[in-house]
DNA sequence: TTGAAAGCGATACCAG
DNA sequence: CTGGTATCGCTTTCAA
């Protein structure tokens, strides 16, 4: 209960020495008890472990950290960019999973989101610094150079998403592709023929394997998917619905329609119910991701859930085997599902 | 583009001492740059600053932090309790706000999160182990006694939301019970007199505060808040359609209603359609959050926004008060802002 | 099985 | 204004 002498921050925390000296042995012994070298006397390991008790003693990390060369540390590299109101429960989600993953083997995670040009630089020093032992990189827009420039460098990468550029990244993704196809498959089995589809921006992976999966299920089905079905959405709710408008005056038959994302479902929705198209009566919508929107649409809505939680775990298992130096297998594809809803 | 001997992980990175040689200057001086020291020759700066172009140096953080005793990194720390679907967007532009202040001032954001007890332990540990100069805290259950410790450990310590339990601790929150009594007085300006509430868990200070508003704002009115016009929501939609179905029976001539979140707002407005009250006509809703959902409700959702963003940055500047030992001005109470739309 | 001692890379004090 | 050097806390040979 001394009150003096109070230093800023911590500055008397017990350490290996410490520790040692209660336990009266070396501060080489304590660290092999600490790193479970096997070669120690029961009792020593015990007398070594009760001292680190009493004393509260935690390992320095930067001292650790100096001699190891390891950071136990994960970066998770976010493009702010992408941080859209829309992405926001994916980001959510993902964290969570690579989270549990990384902390499952008693590892940190940083959060690095660039701002701006600027810190995007300041980003890429960072990685490329060895301050951490690998990066799971979200949201990389187009070609991005960022996974290739750190694996030259010996830096662990795992890209959420299939990326772009450089197909030998190793990466995990949804499957977008797979999942467009069931969105198409159950509206063919609900006796749908007019099948119109409203694309997400084309500069993303996942707009794309949709796309080509919406094409690729109905080619199966042994039609040809007319060119004046397919609107591109943008990205947003309002895009999403004029699109629906144009679609509509373009294709009056249409009797279904498939969203590339939930948020830009709605706006179908809307633009359906503006022109008194019923639905699924008159038309029927599927959208994509699963997410909050999806079950308090009006009416509710048939879409595609994507496990975002597992792949964040898959993402930090592909850094795992680099950090390991085992074999990558990438990619790591997940399985998406169906859930029906009123919409369709 | 050698192949053999790849090292690890980066084992060759240019140290300070590298970056003297070829710089002609001292390891001393080199460091004196990197830190901004003002007495340097402008040609030594230049120089050095040459050398570390050419050698693309990145400062070592273990080394510097072992010597320093600063980590450079502020921890967000999350209980994985409250990462419910609801409260998605709220983390998400949280962390954003935090993210932005940390990057401002040059430290980073380690993202911490507790998926059991054991964690829980773990994450306490790492905190008092000093391996961070400060924490953010959100979402804390009740009396939680996690802050104290760290604060009389030394470790600043920042809580998102008024804390139930020692108020002493430094923290930020938006305005609840402002932006309830903004919502209430909207609603008594559109002529509305009998206003019921359907209240959020009463276990957080955000549920009691929102409460709180709601009943100043009826008494600043001169209106005595008749109890059975108070209903608990719990945390759902479904609990708050729920609470709504039974103010409509116990209350017939009910004309207005203050939900303490948009989800349950979701709820409150299914619960009125169904027992065939047109919003706003018959009852107006007003939700708290401003979240995706409040636009795209049938009808779109009179709420409170709140500045979630802004919170995640003030509870950084929270901390650097606390880190620069300057007067930490606790609590910061951000306003919110009722916005209007269809629903009232 | 254990201890002694040499660094890991950067900072900061003390001379000069 | 600049250089030499002790030091931070821990891991890891090398000997014993």
């Amino acid at each position: 209960m001394s009150v003096d002498h109070e230093r800023p921050t911590g500055t008397d925390r017990p350490t290996l020495n410490d520790v040692a000296a209660v336990a009266g042995v070396s501060a080489a012994t304590v660290s092999r008890v600490i790193n479970g070298y096997p070669h120690v006397r029961p009792q020593v390991r015990a007398a070594v472990q009760n001292a680190i008790r009493q004393t509260g003693y935690t390992p320095n990390n930067a001292a650790r950290s100096l001699v190891t060369r390891r950071t136990d540390t994960i970066a998770l590299v976010v493009s702010e960019s992408e941080s859209h109101i829309s992405a926001e429960p994916f980001f959510a989600a993902l964290t969570r999973g690579a989270s549990r993953a990384i902390s499952a083997t008693d590892r940190h995670l940083m959060l690095l989101m660039a701002h701006s040009a600027e810190e995007r630089e300041r980003l890429e020093r960072y990685l490329l610094g060895g301050h951490v032992d690998g990066a799971v990189l979200v949201s990389l827009h187009g070609l991005d150079p960022l996974p290739g420039t750190l694996l030259t460098a010996g830096v662990p990468v795992a890209v959420a998403g299939r990326p772009l550029g450089d197909p030998d990244v190793p990466y995990a993704d949804v499957d977008n592709r797979g999942g467009a196809e069931q969105a198409v498959a159950h509206l063919l089995a609900t006796g749908r023929r007019q099948i119109a589809t409203i694309t997400a921006r084309q500069d993303m992976s996942s707009g794309i394997d949709r796309l080509r999966g919406f094409r690729d299920a109905l080619q199966a089905a042994g039609i040809r998917p007319l060119l004046p079905l397919i609107a591109d959405g943008g990205m947003g709710q309002e895009e999403a619905q004029q699109a629906m408008a144009g679609l509509l005056e373009t294709m009056p038959d249409l009797d279904a329609v498939f969203v590339a994302s939930d948020v830009m479902a709605l706006g179908a929705l809307h633009a359906l119910r503006e022109a008194g198209a019923p639905v699924p009566d008159d038309v029927a919508v599927v959208g994509f991701d699963d997410s909050v929107l999806a079950a308090h649409t009006d009416p509710p809505l048939t879409t595609v859930r994507q496990p975002v939680e597992e792949l964040g775990g898959a993402l930090v298992q592909l850094l795992d085997a680099q950090i390991q130096g085992k074999a990558v297998e990438s990619p790591v594809i997940l399985p998406t599902e169906l859930v029906i809803r009123a919409s369709t």
